[in-house]
DNA sequence: TATATTTACTGAACGGTGTTCGGTAATTGA
DNA sequence: TCAATTACCGAACACCGTTCAGTAAATATA
């Protein structure tokens, strides 16, 4: 088993040749123009042979959406971590914003299958999820960064994965809208440098304190 | 046509039993179960019958989406505004945060179809179309009293309309993160205030200054 | 090399989808 | 009462994901 046999190695290629132009068809022509009868076609083979190589076509989103979480990772990582971490974490979460535009189906593909993943262990928390996630880890380190060149404090009930969230769900929020809500409108990213800067202002020395009249639950 | 026609009320009774029951299975099966021949046998007409109503499925979408914001809307609404503006716009966010959980298919819905919505206007500036948005404006009139209230400075070029944008954007993604990625996971009601306050902070008195370094582009 | 066995592949079909269209029944206005 | 409009439906079309029996090809065995 050391030395892959020509038959799992065709096979792995006509596996790879799927997931393709599956990315292919939903670059071009969105997710909705995807079929299994479409890849057939690209591929050269009939609809029936797809489910040779993959269960279902949920089986083939879900290993595009991997390779999608991929990308992302590699291009959250473009900034460098030796530069002054405030930077690192607004730039980090620019790239954030300008993968999700380049790739807005895609993007929202990801985001939509995420649900439906397979849980291996579905009484694990999140926090120990997430920090098997390269694309969150990235974010997580930046703000590691952060806290570590004392540009930000942490409390014990909200330490650095709650702020490292908390700035994924800053920079979500305005990749989704933006590509939900704003499609058509151009993006102005002095603005969301703007933005994200305020949000990190948000996290410096005072974190967990509380406005006044709490209202629970 | 200063009094509605029975045949009109008719015609308006049964166009709402469509949305009603395309709103339920929604509701109780997802949005995947929702086709034209599940509402038909609903309201007891045959699919074609649908068409005589509304011109094709997304049309229907359409229209449930509009009465989502608008629940949307009157959720947001349910903090008074007279009280404290940091307090209100805090708990405006946990109601945003609430809706999107209380009704995870619908909302999703609500901005998947967002995007395919006729522009009655393309030229119209972002600020002019959200300004007519009802949800949005909500939020915006909480951040107008927190700027009058004194407890947020606006600078020119990033005004009371980009904090509200900022503030949805924030909110967006605490909601969405949650249904996508989070969906088993239990919501801390308590982590999403102190993450609000701090996005809050970051907005009080030194808005728009800028890091160093900062790259453009 | 010849044969048995596993693997790869396909055509046709099933049940589902959104949508269209011709025809019929019901309602309306004159 | 009768013509004209409207409401409604059955049947069909073209697509979808998926299954399955059956054939062709590649592999392993002798």
């Amino acid at each position: 088993m050391e030395i892959a046999k020509p038959r799992t190695r065709r096979n792995a290629r006509i596996r790879q040749a799927i997931i393709k132009s599956a990315v292919e068809i939903i670059h071009h022509e969105g997710v909705a123009a995807l079929s299994i009868r479409r890849i057939a076609d690209a591929i050269d083979y009939s609809p029936a042979s797809i489910y040779e190589y993959y269960a279902n076509k949920d089986a083939i989103l879900e290993e595009a959406c991997d390779e999608g979480f991929t990308k992302l990772t590699v291009a959250l990582r473009e900034y460098p971590t030796e530069s002054d971490p405030r930077v690192a974490v607004r730039e980090c979460g620019v790239q954030y914003v300008r993968f999700a535009l380049a790739n807005p189906d895609y993007f929202l593909l990801m985001f939509s299958m995420a649900g439906n993943q397979r849980i291996d262990n579905p009484t694990e928390s999140l926090e120990s999820q997430l920090l098997r996630s390269p694309a969150f880890m990235v974010i997580h380190s930046h703000i590691h960064a952060l806290v570590d060149a004392g540009y930000c404090d942490v409390k014990p009930n909200y330490g650095i994965f709650q702020i490292a969230l908390s700035a994924w769900q800053m920079v979500h929020g305005i990749a989704m809208l933006a590509l939900t809500t704003q499609r058509n409108a151009p993006v102005d990213y002095t603005l969301i440098r703007m933005t994200l800067d305020a949000w990190q202002r948000g996290f410096a020395h005072t974190v967990a304190e509380r406005h006044p009249n709490e209202s629970n639950c």
